[in-house]
DNA sequence: CCTTATAGTGAACCAGGTTGTCTATCGTGT
DNA sequence: ACACGATAGACAACCTGGTTCACTATAAGG
């Protein structure tokens, strides 16, 4: 009785979804004067926030380890995204903070992902993706910075 | 008027959900006698199909170089999924073929992810979860081979 | 028959991840 | 007061998987 797709088309249309989403992102950020970001950028810029971190934290964030977390904010700050400071109660740490290119980088990231969004909303309708967005929420775990997105793909 | 949660949450969640399918598949195949497979293992091996391919044709259908494909090539054939077979009518050719345990792996992400979709079915309901496919095939390419999958991430 | 195109491969490099090690600093317990 | 354990950051070595460049062998066509 089934007009079901065989299962695999599921997650590939769920990571189709997404690229096609991150494309558009930085084909537009790169039109708007970011042409070197990069697909995770964005994303870490966010894990850091407004108030900064420090590279063990930021690990912790991401779920990776302090020294890729170390080597990301390396790129992030020789793009100009981030800078580090000694924190002056702990000299051991370095607070990472974001420059203003880097809170330029956010909220443009912000608002053309709004506008994407509307675009999918003005193609299946505005209830589905309300819909859709509910139906991922309910079997995708809560936190959603916890991509662990580095390496996963090539997890052994 | 907008209930509509932030656009950088709809990517977010089709990658999630792409994850969680993936991380399950993994976590079964690895009980079910295939430790070794990798994320992409079970993707490249469906792009090689029953009838083999080559080194350029698969970076071709995966959208890579010819010799990122040959690595993969590499290592599936260290891993035993697939052979290498010279082409006797152009001996530049050299042929991938499935292996019994390429084919064993397919036939079982093939089930497992099938189970997975029930699974999700069973959360959000069938209807939902059709609507959900069919709304995704809607705003994302229809060719679903061509995920770029491999280094995308890193793109500059 | 010579020239051009193609298949496969190797080398060098890059990004980003890992673990292990080391130093400097913090903070606590005696 | 101080020694010692815990923590932050950095460096090195290594892995995977991607890239480009260069090369060889074979095919195919003028």
């Amino acid at each position: 009785m089934s007009i079901d797709p065989p299962g695999f088309e599921l997650p590939l249309r769920l990571f189709l979804g997404f690229r096609v989403l991150i494309d558009d992102l930085h084909a537009e950020l790169a039109r708007q004067g970011h042409p070197h970001a990069r697909p995770m950028h964005g994303f870490v810029l966010q894990a850091i926030g407004a108030e900064g971190t420090t590279a063990v934290e930021l690990g912790r964030t991401l779920g990776v380890s302090k020294q890729a977390a170390g080597k990301t904010i390396d790129t992030l700050e020789r793009l100009g995204y981030v800078e580090r400071a000694r924190d002056a109660r702990d000299t051991r740490r370095k607070i990472v903070r974001l420059t203003p290119a880097g809170v330029d980088l956010l909220t443009r990231s912000a608002r053309i992902f709004d506008d994407l969004r509307a675009r999918w909303a003005a193609v299946i309708g505005p209830e589905r993706l309300r819909e859709l967005e509910a139906d991922l929420r309910r079997v995708t775990p809560p936190d959603v910075f916890r991509l662990d997105v580095p390496g996963w793909f090539g997890a052994s």
